[in-house]
RNA sequence: GGAGGGUUGGCUGAGUGGUUAAAAGCGAGGGAUUGCUAAUCCCUUGAGUCCUAAUAAGGCUCGCACAGGUUCAAAUCCUGUACCCUCCGCCA
């Protein structure tokens, strides 16, 4: 959410950023209720206060004329009330404005690669991918995921479940030991969060999916969850940033994606993730620090995993509605002879907070919105693809990552 | 699933129909005083909107979980919803 008094001020470079990201909005009309709302509150708070200064009465006279005010209220405040309704809808659809630095594009060709890491490995026999490798080796059974759970189902077993759960907690406990709180968060969240994320409106009839018996949604990432943690509430500055490292399976429902990334467990339904949010003060600068340590910290994760990867920059036509800035982070993948994006790094300035109404108290009494940031850390089972694919070896066995080797107890995964 | 109690500002917590106050306290910010510290005193500390160059001063309105309603008048009465607490039932 933006303020609409920034809004108004720089219309220009809101419609801009609207259709550098693609996105539709009804300026013309947002303009209009705007106008209309802000008439109708100073008319209905010119009778209010006349309604206030008519003295108390007992007597039939000072009814009469209380109810014609209350009569002449009721017509303004019923359409005051339409009109805000209207105006607040508006204002969902209004996207972020990227910073000044991000590309300008219209889709993910505009994205701009800043670095690439590690070297993407050579073959001296012909290569694998993820299923054929963990077919082989009993790791991934997708026919009785599917039978079970329906499309996009699968079932992590033997080292496969091991390394889920190592690599999760590997993520885990970097991210404590970098001074990131711990939370694990429920996936299962009110449709304020996800409106308050950003994944409302936009993301609503495709994405997320809504129970059927309760009035919840079940979340795509802990993002969600987390970030609405401080909603409603009045931090300190002096306790920012809040830095977290969650985890939370997550759930996606991939519509409009059918017949996209459909081998293996690239693109699934459900999964389960560790990321990392952080609620900062309202300082822009600092909000982009705070978005390179974002980045370092997945970075590192994957040099310690020794997986080759490469941080793109997203252009505005790729980068999602509430963002100021974005970069993906895609590791390489051998069986796709591809990068697949497995961390995804965003700055929202405070458009979510506003949504969230999440504020503090700066040193000097004032009352601000905070800023939100949030990265992958690691998602699971998607970088279990990277990992049997970089590690495969000729005869078909797999090396497990030497971080990783503790917690599953094993060099080499074999039959 | 059933029964009861509750929800007031950044926090604690008064207030059960009436118009200069949402009391008081705490915390926070600013100022005064002070050899330093401590203490004391004063002011400020929700949102919208209008007027403004202004996130200055001021006006008006709204604001007591949320949404409606009753009334000339609602934090206070009524209805619905959400959430919290206690107990019963079921249960990992």
């Amino acid at each position: 959410m933006l303020d609409i008094k920034f809004i108004r001020e720089n219309l220009e470079l809101c419609k801009t950023a609207a259709v550098n990201k693609n996105r539709v909005v009804d300026w013309a009309q947002l303009l209009e209720c705007d106008d209309k709302r802000r008439d109708l509150i100073g008319k209905t708070d010119a009778i209010r206060a006349q309604r206030n200064n008519t003295e108390k009465t007992t007597s039939e006279e000072g009814r009469q004329a209380g109810r014609a005010v209350k009569q002449e209220l009721k017509v303004l405040e019923d359409e005051l009330r339409k009109v805000e309704e209207d105006f607040n809808s508006l204002m969902l659809t209004v996207p972020n404005v990227p910073d000044k630095s991000v590309p300008i594009g219209k889709d993910e060709h505009g994205n701009v690669q800043i670095k690439t890491w590690g070297k993407i490995p050579e073959w001296d026999f012909p290569i694998k991918d993820h299923m054929a490798l963990a077919t082989a080796l009993d790791l991934i059974d997708l026919e009785r995921g599917a039978k079970v759970a329906g499309s996009r189902g699968y079932f992590l077993k033997n080292e496969a479940a091991q390394l889920e759960f190592a690599i999760l907690f590997f993520a885990f406990q970097k991210l404590i030991n970098k001074g990131y709180t711990p939370i694990t968060a429920p996936t299962l969240v009110k449709e304020f969060a996800l409106y308050g994320n950003g994944e409302f409106p936009w993301g609503r009839d495709t994405n997320v999916y809504k129970l059927e018996n309760a009035d919840n949604y079940l979340s795509g990432t802990a993002e969600v969850p987390v970030t609405a943690y401080y909603s409603n509430e009045v931090l300190n500055e002096k306790d920012l940033p809040k830095k977290f490292v969650a985890f939370s399976p997550c759930f996606r429902r991939e519509a409009g994606s059918y017949g996209k990334d459909t081998k293996g467990v690239y693109r699934i339904h459900q999964f389960n993730k560790i990321e990392q949010v952080i609620i900062s003060k309202n300082d822009m600068n600092n909000s982009f620090t705070l978005h390179e340590e974002l980045l370092a910290n997945a970075e590192e994760i994957l040099q310690d995993l020794e997986l080759p990867y490469r941080v793109l920059f997203m252009c505005t036509g790729d980068m999602g509605e509430p963002q100021v800035k974005k970069y993906d982070i895609e590791t390489w993948m051998p069986g796709r002879e591809a990068y697949g994006e497995t961390m995804s790094n965003s700055v929202m300035g405070d458009f979510q907070a506003r949504r969230l109404k999440i504020r503090y108290k700066t040193k000097d009494g004032k009352t601000l919105f905070c800023h939100t940031l949030n990265n992958t850390a690691i998602a699971s089972p998607r970088i279990l693809v990277a990992i049997l694919e970089n590690y495969q070896q000729k005869d078909g066995s797999i090396r497990v990552p030497k971080v990783l080797v503790p917690f599953i107890g094993k060099e080499i995964i074999h039959r």
